[in-house]
DNA sequence: GCCAACGTTGGC
DNA sequence: GCCAACGTTGGC
């Protein structure tokens, strides 16, 4: 009985001491987290420069470097990119210095043991003794080596001198997460491992603790030669230095320390290993277990700064992987009804995370993709605000989202939807009061957003904070603004009452046919009022492309069955103070929407200007003022026309019949268009007569300057470059001389895209060298050509070759 | 080491 | 309330 009391004494005994370990180890830890997360100057890089090392939870180490201007750098490649007059090849990154290859490679030890290691070597990780080589020096002694004056040569002129280091306490913490445990070594007639799983150095080398060895204690000062100091220098850090001579070895300051090869053998069989010196502790390969032995001491991180003690397959005696792989091997096995059901369950965005416990998936990050969508499975569009952010697409990695033609489509649906699974299948869970607050936390286009209260009239149109404002032109007095345009009936106009802008006239919905997130359906833009409230004479139109099988169906059958009208109004513009409104997005948006190439196309809406005031738009993008109003006849030389102007009619009907039409019957066409998915980057406007134009503003497209116009009496004509297209033309043949039906219209845009604006010849007078090349026209010249010629068989013969 | 992108926060 | 910016984390 009393021996049963005494075991249970010495167990109780055991528990309370590794709870103090633990106590220990997260207070250190923590400790040592936050000031690692700290900025430090780092004068290596130049006056300035700032460093600062991370550590993640999971043990991982990450190093910032903040340039004087602010910059932060995440990794070597973003450094070297903005650093180009710098030579940072022989940049180490990881510990901050210039690495010279010549000393990087060789040894250094001193004659009392203290061999130092390769930085790279895994050994120099927590549990090595090698990295430890001073365990019994007194702070403050160190050894010169013969490398002390090395400079490296692509550090020059004005850079900052190498660095002259003194480790004054060379034991540091390195990794301190439990994560970073190492497994208890077992050692038959070695002595026991210690918490942290090494074996403790024979002599001469002190003994320690866990607790000594995770104390918080200062890390190691390093002082450059200019008397400036890097704090906190890492094991990285001290082991480069070293290495290169820079810094003192960590042995006693003996003046005959010299480089020369390792000679150790094995601390089980005694065996010679090549590299370890004699007296150094390590096992031969014979010696070393097989496995990696399996964990004593288990941490499992259930949550930010949460740990519990124990793995998770002690839990349900099933490992992580097992789990995740059965999880995925089930799901490969689902048939395509089980991944609707999934979807009806809000279920299908479930992954491995769903299956661990709940707590822990709780505190992870979501996965926000089903991986199943048309948009997981797609590519980065590139042309999308998101990626035009990202570095691989020369963006300065502001935004760092997922781009926007690969935000899941299912689950933008599912999250966030308190507790009612919106259920883009079936339509039957939807909850509308949720779209707005859904679709404002989501990163969707600019355009699947509706414009919302407070949004200005004038300079940037969209949500969110104000883009830099267009400098295109100032701000114009009131009493010279545009006049109204007489009102083309239909012109969609806001509802009286500024307070409800928001809200759309009922009736007006029969008409402007709003649209939730519609998988690139036909999105309507509409003018709303100015500041004033007065109405922004006008419509505009962009009809946005997707899938073309999708198109000219008439069918404005909602993916979201029950989801709520959603207005779309004009986003990513920019609105000038008269009225206009100046695209500098492509509003070719859909997810389906393939450029030429047959690439998935996608919207760009970054609306940044540079420094001459124009927006800095891709090239595919042109700007487009869309006029919706009359200019003041005292102002006309103030409007600045940018798409073709037709000055004369060609009326490709047969006899005047019924030549003026009915403005309804156009008003109709253009309702139709305008629920139209229509080919690529063309948009539909209205213009102030009743007419409707459809013009292709994307600068890629080789139509790129061509207007199709339809009059009254759906008689159309086509102007490229403002030059009307003769009725020659081999694209008239076999068409109807009327566009009165979507159809027609569509197939027109088609053939127009299998065209070229004809190049013209580069003339026959001599140019002066380096002044740029005009070409110019034949008289007959047919200005669209097939799209494999560049030019047309007049503008040919009028080659000066030719 | 690097990248992708989730999630938070502070400014507007 | 909204979103740009960015800290942070997981994956490769």
């Amino acid at each position: 009985m009393f021996e049963l009391l005494s075991r249970s004494n010495c167990f109780l005994r055991q528990i309370a001491h590794v709870c103090e370990y633990v106590t220990l180890f997260l207070n250190v830890f923590r400790n040592i987290s936050r000031r690692r997360h700290a900025w430090l100057d780092w004068p290596v890089l130049g006056a300035g420069w700032k460093r600062k090392e991370v550590i993640r939870w999971s043990g991982v180490h990450d190093v910032h470097y903040m340039s004087p201007r602010g910059h932060v750098f995440r990794s070597k490649l973003k450094l070297v990119k903005s650093n180009k007059h710098t030579d940072l090849r022989k940049f180490h990154y990881a510990s901050g210095l210039f690495l010279d290859e010549s000393d990087a490679m060789k040894d250094i030890e001193c004659p009392d043991g203290g061999a130092l290691v390769d930085p790279s070597d895994p050994s120099e990780r927590i549990g090595s003794v090698t990295s430890m080589p001073s365990w019994n020096s007194a702070p403050g002694d160190f050894c010169e080596t013969p490398h002390s004056s090395t400079q490296t040569p692509q550090r020059r002129g004005s850079s900052p001198p190498r660095p002259s280091q003194t480790f004054r306490n060379p034991l540091h913490p390195t990794k301190a997460s439990p994560l970073g445990l190492s497994p208890a070594r077992q050692s038959a007639d070695g002595p026991l491992p210690n918490l942290l799983g090494r074996v403790p150095p024979q002599t001469p080398s002190p003994t320690f603790t866990s607790i000594q060895l995770l104390a918080p204690t200062r890390r190691p000062d390093i002082t450059m030669r200019n008397g400036s100091s890097l704090p906190n220098g890492s094991v990285a850090v001290k082991n480069l230095l070293l290495h290169q001579g820079r810094i003192e070895c960590s042995m006693a300051r003996s003046t005959d320390c010299q480089p020369r090869r390792h000679v150790g053998g094995c601390a089980k069989c005694g065996s010679d290993i090549p590299g370890i010196e004699a007296g150094e502790e390590t096992l031969c390969p014979s010696c070393r277990p097989d496995k990696k032995p399996k964990q004593r001491i288990v941490f499992r991180k259930v949550g930010q700064g949460r740990w519990v003690l124990g793995r998770t397959s002690e839990v349900d005696g099933m490992t992580q992987q097992r789990r995740k792989r059965k999880y995925w091997t089930m799901q490969k096995k689902r048939p395509s009804l089980q991944d609707a059901h999934d979807s009806d369950t809000g279920d299908c965005f479930k992954d491995e995370d769903d299956i661990d416990d709940d707590e822990q998936s709780r505190n992870r990050r979501h996965r926000r993709a089903c991986l199943r969508c048309a948009a997981c499975l797609r590519k980065d569009c590139g042309k999308c605000d998101f990626c035009m952010d990202k570095p691989k697409f020369g963006g300065s990695n502001k935004k760092r989202q997922k781009c926007r033609m690969r935000q899941c489509q299912n689950q933008a649906m599912v999250r966030e939807s308190t507790g009612t699974n919106l259920n883009h299948l079936t339509g039957k869970h939807t909850l509308v009061s949720d779209w707005r607050a859904l679709f404002s936390q989501w990163h969707l286009l600019p355009h699947q957003k509706g414009r919302r209260k407070g949004m200005p009239s004038t300079g940037w149109v969209g949500p969110g904070r104000r883009r830099k404002a267009s400098r295109l032109k100032p701000s114009r007095p009131r009493s010279k603004r545009k006049r109204r345009r007489p009102i083309w009936e239909g012109d969609f106009t806001d509802e009286e009452g500024g307070d409800d802008g928001d809200k759309v006239k009922e009736e007006d919905l029969n008409v402007k046919k709003s649209y939730g997130y519609n998988h690139g359906k036909t999105r309507n833009y509409s003018l709303k009022k100015d500041e004033d409230g007065d109405d922004l004479e006008g419509a505009f139109e962009a009809a946005l492309t997707s899938d073309f099988s999708d198109q000219d169906n008439g069918d404005d059958t909602f993916v979201f069955e029950n989801v709520e009208p959603y207005e779309l109004s004009i986003q990513g513009c920019f609105t000038a103070p008269n009225g206009d409104v100046e695209m500098v997005a492509s509003f070719q948006s859909s997810l389906n929407s393939r450029d030429q190439t047959g690439e998935p196309l996608a919207v760009d809406g970054t609306g940044e200007l540079s420094s001459n005031g124009i927006p800095q738009l891709s090239d595919d993008v042109v700007v487009v003022r869309v006029d919706v109003g009359a200019p003041a006849e005292d102002d006309v030389t103030e409007v600045d026309e940018v798409t073709p102007v037709i000055t004369q009619i060609f009326s490709l009907a047969e006899g005047t019949q019924d030549i003026q039409g009915s403005e309804a019957d156009l008003l109709q066409l253009l309702e139709s268009l305008r629920r139209t998915v229509l080919p690529v980057h063309w948009v539909g406007r209205d213009v102030p007569r009743p007419m409707l134009q459809l013009l292709q503003c994307s600068k890629r497209s080789t139509m790129a300057d061509t207007t199709l116009q339809i009059e009254l009496g759906f008689l159309y004509q086509i102007s490229v470059q403002n030059q009307p297209l003769l009725l020659t033309h081999p694209l008239y043949e076999g068409r109807p001389s009327r566009l009165s039906s979507v159809s027609q219209v569509v197939a027109l845009l088609l053939d127009l895209e299998r065209l070229a604006v004809c190049q013209g010849h580069p003339g026959l007078a001599p140019r002066p060298d380096r002044e740029p090349v005009l070409c110019v026209r034949a008289a007959a010249c047919q200005l669209l050509v097939p799209a494999s010629q560049e030019r047309c068989d007049k503008c040919r013969d009028s080659l000066p070759d030719a």
